[in-house]
RNA sequence: GCCGCGGUAGUAUAGCCCGGCCUAGUAUGCGGGCCUGUCGAGCCCGUGACCCGGGUUCAAAUCCCGGCCGCGGCGCCA
């Protein structure tokens, strides 16, 4: 055979009545009626139907050989006809068998039965085949595209940074450790300070890629792998990157309402759009409106994803920034506010989802220093950072983004396992 | 790590509270049969399961204890 495929299902219709096709995929279902016999193929598109007549005693014998989820090319002509589903099917000459699937199958991808998450991830690859989890992947690829645009329309250029790190970068979080030509080295848990780096001289990058912390977390919204979009721009304050970050999210929302319709539909996601300006709260706003609800909050401290979905009800609001945060949450190089207690940092939370944050940053070299002693750390590990401040740092801005999380709400999706193909967390390692 | 809930054929479930009538029901899958327009095709026949260990009892899928595993919530986490 010349070509295991010329048409894609979503490339067939009534309007190509007689045309020679080829069409490849997966069966996706038997009907046996006796005298006839059809076969739903899918594709990454959508299903085809393929209708056998008792005639052919060679195809039948293919149909019967057939199992579910095995790989076939179909040769055959297009034939109108209403009684098909979507008006057309193929009459085929001919069925190459590329790969027989082995039955049972460990999950059903038709969608007749459902399965447990634990499953669906250990069965991963066929869970992949299932229309919602393709519907999934559709719509972060639009996302992401979205974003990329949205970006290069400001002006930002893609950069990559290293993600084998020396130090822990920022104390903190906990890092999976890896050996580096006998040194210790660590997988890079942010591209913070690296990209602030590069913000000092392209002055409006952001990066698209995998960050690893090696956090206890088990919850539906972490991982210990995790695609992070990231953004640094000098001569730019939180304000400025907050406007970014807005703009950038309610864009990623409309390309996929408009491209991605038929997606949502699927997964039945009613995604809203975005309205700008996105509402800016403060924490102290956030904190005197919870308290004010009877929450026990305490003022200083990080907000709890209860607090957070509280928070939301009462603001009304899918969507906000809040602002402004206290000084001594926040990391190093965040700047503080003039009165040392805030400072000028944000987070975008989507109903109870802290989807990104970021602030202004700290340009000169004196206060990182001082930042750094506060908070424990030793500045001589951080001196492949600290020392290019000594050469014309811009004030600059940034913030990073889990994209996953953002593909939940843009999805419908509960877990952000959903929204990563083989998600690397706790227990899991395989698939 | 803490709290709650759970673990029954390949998959998903019923049964468990109130032990015996469970030879463990159903759906889907799988095997076989019927059927020339199915579209979650239908109908008939068949196939296949109580997480592991201990205990209580005449009797345990069911009650108790321990373990392992999972899910949800929280915590941890820039």
């Amino acid at each position: 055979m010349s070509k295991y495929r010329t048409h894609l299902s979503s490339e067939l219709g009534p309007n190509l009545d007689g045309a020679s096709v080829v069409v490849a995929g997966w069966v996706h279902a038997k009907r046996d009626l006796g005298g006839k016999k059809f076969l739903l193929l899918r594709d990454k598109d959508g299903v085809v139907q393929v209708v056998i007549g008792r005639d052919r005693k060679d195809l039948v014998e293919a149909f019967y050989t057939l199992t579910q989820e095995s790989t076939v090319s179909v040769v055959g002509t297009v034939r109108a006809d209403p009684r098909a589903p979507g008006g057309f099917e193929i009459v085929p000459s001919g069925i190459v068998i590329h790969s027989l699937a082995k039955t049972p199958l460990p999950l059903d991808v038709s969608g007749k039965v459902p399965a447990d998450v634990d499953t669906r991830f250990r069965e991963r690859v066929l869970d992949l085949r299932r229309d919602e989890s393709r519907a999934i992947f559709k719509i972060l690829s639009v996302a992401l595209r979205a974003i990329r645009e949205e970006l290069y329309g400001m002006g930002f250029v893609e950069v990559f940074t290293p993600k084998i790190v020396a130090a822990a970068t920022e104390g903190g979080a906990a890092l999976f450790p890896v050996a580096y030509f006998g040194r210790e080295a660590y997988l890079a848990q942010s591209p913070q300070l690296y990209k602030e780096l590069l913000a000092g001289s392209l002055e409006r990058v952001f990066e698209i890629a995998p960050a690893w912390r090696a956090e206890e977390s088990d919850t539906p919204y972490h991982l210990s792998e995790f695609i992070s979009v990231d953004i640094e721009m000098a001569f730019a304050n939180y304000e400025t990157v907050m406007n970014v970050l807005e703009r950038v999210v309610a864009r990623a929302v409309k390309e996929v309402r408009e491209v991605a319709s038929r997606e949502l539909k699927l997964l039945n996601h009613e995604l809203r759009e975005i309205k700008l300006p996105v509402r800016r709260i403060t924490y102290s706003d956030s904190v005197r409106i919870l308290a004010e609800s009877g929450e026990k909050v305490e003022v200083g401290e990080d907000l709890s994803t209860p607090h957070l979905r509280r928070l939301s009800e009462l603001i009304e609001e899918d969507v906000y920034f809040i602002v402004d945060w206290p000084d001594r949450a926040r990391p190093f190089y965040t700047m503080p506010k003039e009165d040392g207690v805030f400072s000028e940092s944000f987070d975008f939370v989507w109903n109870y989802l802290e989807i990104a944050s970021g602030s202004t940053r700290v340009h000169r070299k004196e206060l990182l220093v001082k930042r750094l002693e506060e908070r424990g750390l030793n500045p001589e590990n951080f001196s492949f950072f600290l020392k290019w401040f000594d050469y014309g740092m811009p004030p600059h801005a940034g913030w990073g983004m889990g994209l996953a999380r953002l593909g939940m709400m843009l999805t419908g999706a509960r877990n952000v396992r959903e929204l990563t193909a083989f998600p690397r967390d706790k227990r899991r390692l395989v698939p």
